[in-house]
DNA sequence: CTTCTCATCGTACCGTCGTAATATGACACG
DNA sequence: CGTGTCATATTACGACGGTACGATGAGAAG
């Protein structure tokens, strides 16, 4: 009886992966219940037996996929010293290869515009992730600044998202690579000084 | 003779002002053939007397909302104090009065996760939209800054177009006036002391 | 070996979308 | 007053989407 079960935890788990970087790589919509299932070596009928619906498994891969991404993104930082580690994120989030890096990368991008206008019912899951890459990111930043972590947070975290998804939009175009560096010189200044309000 | 004609380029600005609403409203996918021509008192039969394709629409919505809203985020500035300028811009568009009039504001948080995912074609007249944006935005920035006002300019495109794309997705959670609220603070301090590097 | 279970498949239903072909009816002109 | 033109309406087609249901076939249980 449980070769069955084991079979169907992979398969769970299979598809999973395949909604994931879907999702990424084509947006909610984009996603199809057919290319997951595809993906994931298996055919459409036996899509309802894992999951309830397609909401079901668009909120599961998007709190999956922002999981990952804050790992990747989070990772490793105590070799870097402590003042630079806002803005080793911040490089990291804002590069050329993330940029490139559809399947793998931040979910955001495609999915913040949909859950805006056509797919709200996803914004509770979308706010929790929001929330925790911003909670992440602030144990990094400096407390004597003139804005509170808490804000500064959010808003690198609303300037790293802005910059990416631009970023992706324009790709092939010159104007890509320069948002991706302007968002990086901004940023890093704010993370800084912690955006003092001038004179 | 003159009559159809008059008739016929009402109806064409017609068409075009229910799809620059639906745009905004519903992106790109959301802003269907049928519904925009409803939207305009007409029925989908003769949408392709107007336009060659619903994707010749959407360049064409893409063009005049993006153009109608750099009109109202630049306007009157020159009541303002020189210096103020850029933060008024700010604000204008981080605001929540903005966050919540869909129908007439930024179609940017609308249309750019398409673009990025499921919608290339339009990614050259969207870049052109990023770029007017940016360009009108740098006039007036600070030139004494750590970063060029081309740069500058760019970072706080992408900085507003996160900050509102999230608010927007946020909306009806505290999160989104946070987050607002944190992009107009750091953007706010950037556009005065021009994202200065700290020591 | 037989029978039951269940993960997965093939397929179909129903709605929707972009697009196009034809119909209609109002106005301009002779 | 009749005729042709043209903007718009009606309707249909083909593709595709999410969802559901019966078939299949491999493994577990006796």
């Amino acid at each position: 009886m449980t070769a069955k079960a084991e079979q169907k935890e992979r398969s769970h788990e299979t598809i999973l992966e395949s909604a994931a970087r879907l999702l990424r790589e084509k947006g909610i919509a984009g996603a199809r219940v057919a290319d997951v299932m595809k993906g994931a070596g298996l055919t459409v009928g036996g899509f309802y037996a894992h999951f309830d619906s397609k909401d079901a498994l668009i909120d599961e891969a998007l709190r999956r996929t922002s999981g990952e991404m804050r790992q990747r993104l989070f990772a490793r930082l105590e070799d870097k010293p402590e003042g630079d580690r806002a803005e080793v994120v911040l490089k990291r989030y804002l590069s050329a290869a993330h940029r490139d890096d559809f399947a793998r990368g931040c979910p955001l991008p495609a999915v913040v515009g949909e859950v805006g206008t056509t797919a709200r019912e996803h914004g509770d899951v979308l706010g929790a992730q929001v929330n925790a890459m911003s909670s992440e990111l602030e144990a990094y930043l400096p407390t004597n600044g003139g804005v509170s972590p808490r804000y500064l947070a959010l808003g690198l975290v609303a300037l790293m998202y802005g910059g990416l998804s631009l970023a992706r939009a324009l790709r092939g175009s010159p104007l890509s690579d320069d948002v991706l560096k302007a968002c990086r010189a901004l940023g890093s200044a704010a993370a800084r000084d912690g955006a003092k309000p001038v004179t």
